[in-house]
DNA sequence: GCTTGACTTGGACAAAGTCCATTGTAGGAT
DNA sequence: ATCCTACAATGGACTTTGTCCAAGTCAAGC
């Protein structure tokens, strides 16, 4: 446990948090200023590794890493400012796959997104 | 309508097809070798905005080009392989997030990736 | 035949991420 | 206390995917 890796874990801190590796990186230079983007890159691959940490691609632009990965969830986008939520669905999604739809796939994860407005974008017409 | 316009078109013909830019451009040169990669780029923008097919990003590659636009479906992906194919789940997922998972957002559309295995990569062992 | 405007082209550029050779360092060995 | 060594960190080159733009091409209409 470098001072590299404690930063970045700190500031990967938090509920809702759904930071890109240059946003990590930002925040990281802010308590450790010579802190590399490589290694804001290797510490959060080694996070993801151990399953302390999620990836999440919501849109075509920069992975975010994500600190809830203790219950599984999925996220609720908003397409006007970027802003994401945790969600969890009533359901199971992978029951609402018909074997018929399955192709003979061994089907063993699901991820489901929602897309939409939120409250603060919407009151800004 | 061009000779590089119908060129993509037809690249873009069948089911189940998802194919990257560069891949519809590698089809396209074998029908008119001159075709350019920014005009590949073009043609499929314009017919995502005319929603004659449909962007679909199942990875972080590269997005892909689905000429299924006349049926909302989802997908079901290979980790192995990367096949792709449309699949039609049961059930509204949208019906599955309740109001107090909303977070004030208005959710206008929901995205579901099925992620797992082949047949095909499945008897590969 | 000329003008015009839309379409195409090739290349420069950008964002996100990976790779790698080099440098730094913490801790054990002497 | 000093030296060694393994591992971590660093900076920069490189790759992939995609966008942008200035210049070239071509067909239609005058
Ligand atoms: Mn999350
Ligand atoms: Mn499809
Ligand atoms: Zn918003
Ligand atoms: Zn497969």
């Amino acid at each position: 446990m470098t001072a590299q890796r404690r930063v970045v874990a700190e500031v990967l801190e938090g509920d809702h948090v759904h930071l890109t590796a240059d946003e990590v990186h930002a925040r990281a230079v802010e308590r450790l200023p010579e802190i590399s983007r490589a290694t804001v890159y290797n510490t959060l691959g080694e996070m993801v590794s151990l399953g302390e940490v999620i990836e999440v691609s919501t849109d075509r632009r920069a992975k975010r890493y994500d600190p809830n990965a203790h219950r599984p969830h999925h996220h609720l986008v908003c397409g006007r400012c970027g802003a994401i939520r945790d969600v969890h669905p009533s359901g199971n999604p992978l029951a609402d796959l018909p074997d018929d739809e399955r192709f003979g796939f061994t089907v063993s994860d699901v991820e489901v997104t929602y897309r939409g407005t939120c409250p603060n974008c919407a009151a800004t017409v």
